[in-house]
DNA sequence: GTAGGCCCTAGAGCCGGCTCTAGGGCAAAC
DNA sequence: GTTTGCCCTAGAGCCGGCTCTAGGGCCTAC
């Protein structure tokens, strides 16, 4: 088995990023440019693509560009950085959980008002049953 | 009780956003031009930082300031708006949820990638006991 | 041999969301 | 009366992260 390889395209198609995108991705050091054939078309290998997906992970979960290219380097520069990586995976956990924590914040808040809505929807289906605090109609219930 | 009223700068301390942003949104419509002191200086009332509350809620979650404008003016609009509104409001948890689940497939990549790193380092302090299955020594774990 | 399809580079453009600047006003404190 | 501090408007600038354009090459099929 060659271990299969593929062209941007479809590695675009793959990793569901744009091949413009791959090519912004590379320009910007995420990751080294990938082997070339004949002619100066890119050549990606399975290997790469895991690399490819961990990178959109990182970017789902909010990793700035700058950040991943340093993890980049440091994955480049072999096992005597395993510290620093590990460091940084950590730092970044650390992040995702804050913000899943944030969102959670969220979540509860918009719960909270959309039961307020389903309860007044469900009582009075037109009337303003809301008693009249607010005179200028400003503040039905946000 | 005079319903407690605050400058531009106190909302801004008591928002977390800046004073600029304050403006900023009030141009862009995510709320109503707020009353005027005797020269102009905005005042905000209690409701207005609760509203603000909600805003700042709202954009932490994703939701882009369109919609909030969207979803203001239909506060604006009254109670006939409800249904509405509580669409809008359906359809961001929507969001939410789904931006919650994306980060916790996030942080599981990471934490498998954490746990590897801290099994190395466990094991072999130093040394790269990780097999030469990497002769470009491109890939020694990512 | 030429048309179609995919690839290349360098660099400009765009979009959302702020953030700041310039230039100026009001009002209380010294 | 001027300094200090907060406020005002209009509009420009910035930053991250793409996204697209222009101009061109290579290869395969017809």
């Amino acid at each position: 088995m060659p271990s299969t390889s593929f062209t941007i395209g479809q590695a675009a198609e793959r990793t569901g990023l744009s091949v413009h995108t791959l090519r912004f991705y590379e320009k910007e050091g995420l990751f080294a440019t990938p082997v070339r054939r004949v002619g100066g078309q890119r050549v990606y290998s399975e290997n790469d693509l895991r690399w490819l997906h961990l990178c959109t992970r990182l970017r789902a979960s909010g990793m700035p560009l700058p950040a991943i290219r340093e993890y980049a380097a440091l994955v480049r520069e072999g096992t005597r950085t395993m510290r620093a990586r590990h460091a940084l995976l950590r730092h970044h956990r650390e992040h995702i959980t804050d913000q899943i924590e944030e969102l959670h914040r969220c979540l509860d808040l918009v719960s909270l008002k959309l039961a307020m809505y389903e309860e007044h929807l469900a009582t009075d289906a037109d009337d303003p049953l809301w008693p009249g605090t607010c005179p200028t109609e400003e503040q039905p219930l946000t």
